[in-house]
DNA sequence: GGTGTGGCCGACATCGATGTCATACTTTCG
DNA sequence: CGAAAGTATGACATCGATGTCGGCCACACC
C-alpha cells in the first residue's frame, strides 16, 4: 500500500491503525485510566495533567473507539434499525425522515436497510440488526408471519411495526386509518354523482391494501351502489401495469366515470394514462404526493412523516424502560379536494 | 419492570440481558472457545459437540454480540455513514437509495444522518460517525471548508463527497455536470427563441448552484444575449419564496418569456406560481422529478440513484485497499423536452 | 512398541475502552 | 501534631467475543 498526497502532505498511510487511548496515555506520560478520565471530563484530574492528555490526543489524532466503549458500557449501541422498502418511494423516505428527526432528539442514530419487499431478505436483515445490537427495530414488513420475532421481542429489543400490523406477534404499531380513508374516498366520489367507479389496488394480500379495498366497498354498499363491481382491479403492483390497467378500463363500454387508486404508485400510473385524455374520469388517489396541488389531484392524505415520528416515539419509550402492553397508533386521513376527484360523471 | 404477555406467554422480562457465549458453552458443557468454534462453523469440532452447542444456543435464544466481535476482529464496523440533507427531498433519498443498494452487495450497512444544512451539526455528525468507526463516510456537505477532515482522511477512513466538491481537501467526489447541464438548458431556451430569460437560483454560495448559474451565463454570453440580466434572482432557498419570486417576475413589464430554475425545489415553486396562468412563460428546471412527464415539465435530468451508487463504489474501493489519488466522477445531464421548455415566447 | 500425525478441545491473552479499588500525597481541622 | 477527609493517580478486572498455543487422545505406520 503506497501513500500519495499532495506536496504539503507526506503523511504516511502505512500505519492505518488509529491510535488507542493507551498510546495517548503513554505520550502524555500518564496511566491509561487517567487519560480516560481526562478525556471524559471526569473529576479529580489535575488541570495540568488534563491539558497534557488533551494535547497528546490532538497530536495523535486520537478518536475514541465507540465500539469498545459500547462493549464495556453495556453491549448495546445507540443505533435504531429501520427495515423498509426502497427509499425512492416517497412514502418510505418520508417515514425515514420522521424517524430520523425524532431519534436525533434522543441521541440515537438511524440505520436503514431495504427489504426489497422480500420476506426472506427481511428476516436476514432482522438477524443482522439484532447482532449489531440495535436498541430497537422499526419495520415496514413485507411478508406475513412475524412469529419468528417473538423471542427477540421479549428479550429486550423493542419492535415497532409501521404501516402493516404485526402478524402473530404482540408489538407496537403505527398504522394508517386505511378503512376510514378509503370509505371517505368512496363517499367523496359517490357524492360527486359517480356510480361506475373503478378500484385499482395493489397486492391484496398486504394488509393496508385490504383495508383500503374494504373501506371503499363499505362506502359502496352503504350507498347501495353496485356499479363498481365490473371495474375492480387488484394486484396491480407497479406504475406501468397501473397505467396499462387504467387505459384498458377506459376502453370498456360503458367505461367507469371515476377511478380510485389505492397508493401513490398506482395514482402515478393513472395520471400517466389520463394525460392528454379529452374527457378524463374523476380520479382520487390514496397517499398525497408532491405537486398534487399543481396537477390538481384529489387525494386521501395522511402524514407519513408523523408516522415515522410516532413510531420512533414508541420505540424510544420502550428503550427508556416502558414495558406496558403493545400499543397501536392510528394516523388519520383527510380527503383533500383539488379538482380531479370532483369532476362529475361524463355521461 | 413488569412483564405483560398474552395468556400463552408468561415470559419473564426481568432478565433483559441477552445470553452470552459463555452461558451457551456452560449449558452445552463445553468450553467458551469450543462453543465459538461450533457456532462459527470452524473445523475440528466433533459433530455431536456441534449439535449440543447449537441446541443450547437455540434454547437460550443466543444471538452473537456483533459489537464484541467487531472489537476483537479489528475495531471497525460494517457501517458506512451518509450525511446529507433531509430525506424528504427526493434528491437525497434517491442518492441514499443508490448508496444502500450498492453497499448491500458488499455486505455493508448504511447509516444515515441529516445535517439540517447546518455546518456545525455536520461536523458533530462526522465526529459521531468516526467514533462509531464507520468504514467510510459519504457526505453531501452543507458548509464550506472541509480541512478539518484532513487528518481523518489520512487515517484510513475514506471520505466521498457527493454533489459538492471537497473544499480544501483532496478526496473522492461524485459531482453533477452542473455547468454543462445549465449551459444546455440556456441553449435550449435560446433555441426556442427566448431572450428575456429569468434565472431563479438557490443560495449562490453553494458550489452546484454557482456551477448552474455559470453554465447558464456562458450560454447567454455565447449567444450574445443580455436579455436575462434584469431577471436574475439568486438565493431563493425555499418553495414559497420561489413561488413568490416567480409571481413577481411575471408582473414586470416586460415580463420574462422563459424561466430557468436551478433545482427541484425552485421548479416546484415555479410550477405553483404558473398554475392556472393564461399564458405561462416557458419553464425549464434543473433536476428531474416524479410526474414531470405528466405535468409536461422540461428538465435537465441526471441520475441521482447512479450518483449514490458511484459514491458507494468509490468508497468500497477505498475500503478494499485502493489508495491511489483522489478521483472525481461526473454524472452527466440531459435535457428532457416535455413541453414546458419548448413554449415559444409569447410576445 | 515407539513415534508421528491429525482431530478435538480448553486455558489464556487480546481487542480498547470503563469501573473498582488501593495508594500516595495534600489539606483541613480539632 | 495527628487523624480524618479529600485529591490525584495507577493497577487490575471486565465487557463478549476471537486468536494462539499447547495438551490429550486415537490411529497409522515403520
Amino acid at each position: 500500500m503506497t501513500a500519495s498526497r499532495s506536496a504539503d502532505g507526506a503523511v504516511d498511510v502505512a500505519a492505518v491503525r488509529r491510535p488507542t487511548l493507551t498510546q495517548v496515555a503513554a505520550l502524555a506520560g500518564v496511566s491509561l485510566k487517567t487519560a480516560s478520565r481526562a478525556l471524559n471530563d471526569e473529576p479529580n484530574v489535575a488541570e495540568a495533567t488534563g491539558r497534557r492528555v488533551r494535547e497528546a490526543a490532538d497530536l495523535l489524532g486520537y478518536r475514541l473507539n465507540g465500539i469498545a466503549r459500547e462493549l464495556r458500557r453495556g453491549a448495546t449501541s445507540a443505533l435504531v434499525g429501520l427495515i423498509s422498502g426502497d427509499l425512492t418511494n416517497p412514502f418510505y423516505s418520508a417515514v425515514a425522515s420522521g424517524i430520523e428527526r425524532e431519534l436525533r432528539q434522543h441521541g440515537l442514530q438511524l440505520v436503514t436497510a431495504n427489504n426489497d419487499e422480500d420476506a426472506e431478505l427481511e428476516r436476514a436483515l432482522v438477524d443482522a440488526f439484532l447482532e449489531r445490537r440495535v436498541r430497537a427495530l422499526l419495520v415496514v414488513p413485507s411478508g406475513e408471519g412475524h412469529e419468528y420475532l417473538a423471542i427477540e421481542g421479549n428479550r429486550g429489543v423493542p419492535f415497532v411495526f409501521l404501516d402493516r400490523p404485526p402478524d402473530g406477534l404482540d408489538a407496537d404499531a403505527v398504522l394508517i386509518d386505511n378503512v376510514g380513508g378509503a370509505r371517505a374516498a368512496g363517499e367523496h366520489l359517490l357524492a360527486a354523482g359517480h356510480r361506475r367507479i373503478a378500484l385499482i389496488a395493489d397486492l391484496a394480500r398486504m394488509a393496508p391494501q385490504r383495508g383500503r379495498i374494504d373501506g371503499f366497498v363499505q362506502a359502496m354498499e352503504a350507498a347501495g351502489n353496485d356499479g363498481w363491481r365490473p371495474y375492480l382491479r387488484t394486484d396491480v403492483h407497479d406504475v406501468h401495469r397501473a397505467e396499462r390497467t387504467v387505459r384498458e378500463l377506459l376502453e370498456l363500454d360503458p367505461a367507469p366515470t371515476a377511478l380510485f387508486t389505492t397508493n401513490n404508485r398506482l395514482t402515478t400510473g393513472a395520471l400517466r394514462a389520463l394525460r392528454g385524455h379529452p374527457q378524463p374520469p374523476a380520479l382520487l388517489g390514496f397517499d398525497d404526493f408532491d405537486l398534487a396541488d399543481v396537477i390538481g389531484a384529489t387525494v386521501v392524505a395522511h402524514d407519513s412523516v408523523a408516522m415515522g415520528r410516532e413510531a420512533a416515539r414508541l420505540a424510544h419509550q420502550r428503550i427508556s424502560g416502558f414495558s406496558g402492553p403493545a400499543r397501536t397508533v392510528i394516523i388519520s386521513t383527510t380527503v383533500i379536494a383539488r379538482g380531479s376527484g370532483e369532476r362529475p360523471p361524463a355521461s
